[in-house]
DNA sequence: AGAAGTTGCGCG
DNA sequence: AAAGCGCGCAACTTCT
């Protein structure tokens, strides 16, 4: 028996004017009993005050548009309430019978180029007073919140607004990146940096072999359709020149040039251009858009943050005297899916560290990688191929997974919204899907249209048959990283107490994450205890959505200097 | 010339 | 060996 969580303090803590803010503690029923203005220098030690006494939730408007801001003012949030992240999933939620009435004020407005001020706060479309703004539209998310069952839009609002603080300190702390690595990498992959930003040696003689092969020694190889052309003239007849297509190929300008395709890649997305717009002072500092994929998932903006190639990962190294935790978790979906279905028998499948060798024991296939290609399949949609031919037979072994997805599927098909397991709600499909399924309706129907319609609404089904695992799996990670973080915080110094000197600069703490991926940075002397919070992190994070069903979600975790695999 | 769309490939 | 989901980005191509 656990006893109930202490009463949480309520604060809404918004910026009123330049250089000051207003808080306004409230109370059980969110009427206001006390307001205080406090000007940003004083904020620090005002905040860290009213966060030792019990514990706080901070209601802000965005900790997008305002916690730099405060972190550079030394204010670390432990817990907030995220108006505008929670105002997208309380709005768009099927959770509820009711959901939020949606406002335009507190859309996310897209990043200007210059970092968001206090001015740009207070001049939002809204005419009124920012403070009781805020308020209302807070007494309304929580009358939303609390309509729903279980609590679990309490923990879903939580999670995405521990989120929000998380992605805006990782981009303070940066993830720590070895410039001289990476340029080895370069050099050993590309050959030589050319004088000018020129094409590096190895990739020029590389190139020369591909056009010299080819008959055309100025052919320019980055131009799709002059490439399709060559490679016709000698006689390699593909419809692209996409390398899946290529590698079916036979010829001998196909190694050389798929070879060539690959380090255009790197040098393009990743090479020496890159790194000195995006690595400064051995930090790679991407902006992270928490909840900005409509499953819930992270996106990124600028840097390619979450795209970053595996063959760069050496690159990613650990200061001296520090070192790294890196963790992911294979096979999360397919563990939701289990999870979410009360699958026993998927679970059982799912029992220690590799999901597809217990879906291999189960007999429904007979291989590892049959396994792989029928589990993706089954939450992807597939219906030709092999893996759409390997997907029958987990409807045998794992009836109730399936019938999950395949119900979430025809929800979509037939124009319905679907949900995550906290209730995060698919988007409903657009007025021209509708019109078309309509159109496709009436008896005179023309038999394109209707193939047309038909085609689109099983594309839409394949889209809510992964929504409802994606979305969950995003959610689980949410929570995982919510739970790290605030067990870093009880390794001293905390962030609060080092937060005066650059919060990030001597403390444990998250440097990146990617959809199921977590890597910190920490001082070597904290390396199992923040490897242990990182493993309990996730214990709890699969006790929070799924309580007492027996689920592995196993992580594989290493601490190293490097990220290297 | 610059915007908008397409292709191809990196990540989960 | 497959062609099923979700993204961002660079470069090329086409539109205005």
């Amino acid at each position: 028996m656990t006893a109930a969580p202490p009463a949480e303090r309520r604060i809404a803590l918004i910026a009123s004017g330049a250089g000051s803010y207003t808080a306004v503690e409230l109370d059980e029923d969110d009427a206001e009993v006390r307001r205080d203005v406090v000007t940003s220098a004083e904020l620090a030690g005002w905040v860290a005050e009213a966060d030792t006494a019990t514990q706080t939730r901070w209601i802000i408007r965005s900790a997008r548009e305002t916690y730099a801001t405060l972190l550079a003012d030394g204010v670390i949030l432990n817990r907030t309430h995220d108006l505008l992240l929670c105002h997208a999933i309380l709005r768009d939620t099927d959770a509820v019978a009711r959901p939020l009435a949606p406002s335009q004020a507190w859309v996310r407005r897209e990043p200007t180029d210059a970092a968001p001020s206090l001015f740009d706060a207070l001049h939002d479309d809204s005419a009124g007073d920012p403070v009781d703004e805020a308020l209302e539209q807070y007494r309304e998310q929580r009358r939303v919140i609390a309509s729903g069952r279980d609590g679990r839009l309490t923990l879903l609002c939580a999670a995405e607004s521990a989120g929000g603080l998380i992605a805006e300190e990782m981009r303070v702390a940066g993830l720590p990146w070895d410039v001289a690595a990476h340029d080895a990498i370069l050099t050993e992959t590309l050959g030589a940096r050319a004088a000018g930003g020129g094409i590096p040696s190895r990739m020029a003689e590389l190139g020369a072999q591909v056009r010299s092969i080819l008959g055309d020694e100025t052919l320019h190889l980055d131009s799709q359709q002059k490439l399709l052309r060559a490679l016709h003239r000698v006689g390699v007849h593909v419809e692209s020149t996409s390398r899946w297509e290529l590698a079916e190929q036979s010829h001998a300008v196909v190694e050389p040039l798929l070879a060539y395709k690959k380090m255009s890649r790197l040098l393009s997305a990743n090479g020496w251009a890159w790194l000195a717009e995006w690595v400064h002072d051995g930090r790679f500092r991407p902006v992270y858009i928490p909840g900005g994929v409509v499953t819930g998932r992270w996106a990124s903006a600028g840097g390619g943050a979450l795209q970053l190639p595996r063959s760069l990962r050496p690159a990613v190294r650990a200061d001296p005297g520090w070192t790294l935790i890196v963790a992911d978790v294979a096979q999360l979906e397919p563990r939701m899916l289990a999870a979410m279905s009360s699958d026993r028998a998927m679970a059982r499948a799912a029992q220690g560290r590799d999901l597809y060798a217990g879906v291999v024991d189960s007999g429904a296939v007979g291989t590892r990688e049959e396994a792989k290609y029928a589990v993706l399949g089954a939450m992807y949609g597939a219906t030709t191929g092999d893996s759409g031919r390997l997907v029958p037979r987990l409807r045998k072994v794992y009836p109730r997974a399936m019938a999950h997805v395949d119900a979430a599927a025809r929800t979509g098909e037939d124009g319905g919204i679907v949900s995550t397991w906290l209730g995060r709600s698919s988007p409903r499909p657009s007025a021209e899907w509708s019109r078309l399924q309509s159109e496709a309706t009436s008896a005179d129907a023309d038999p394109a249209v209707v193939a047309l319609a038909r085609r689109r609404a099983r594309d839409w089904g394949r889209f809510t048959r992964n929504f409802v695992v994606q979305g969950t799996a995003a959610e689980w990670s949410l929570i995982w990283l919510a739970e790290i973080r605030h067990r870093l915080q009880q390794i001293p110094p905390s962030f609060t107490e080092a937060a005066a000197s650059g919060p990030f600069a001597r403390t444990p703490h998250l440097a990146f994450f990617l959809h199921d991926e977590v890597i910190l940075h920490v001082p070597e002397q904290h390396a199992e205890a923040a490897a242990d919070a990182v493993r309990e992190a996730a214990t709890v994070a699969t006790r929070r959505l799924f309580g007492d069903f027996p689920i592995d979600v196993p992580l594989d975790l290493r601490i190293a200097m490097s990220a290297e695999k």
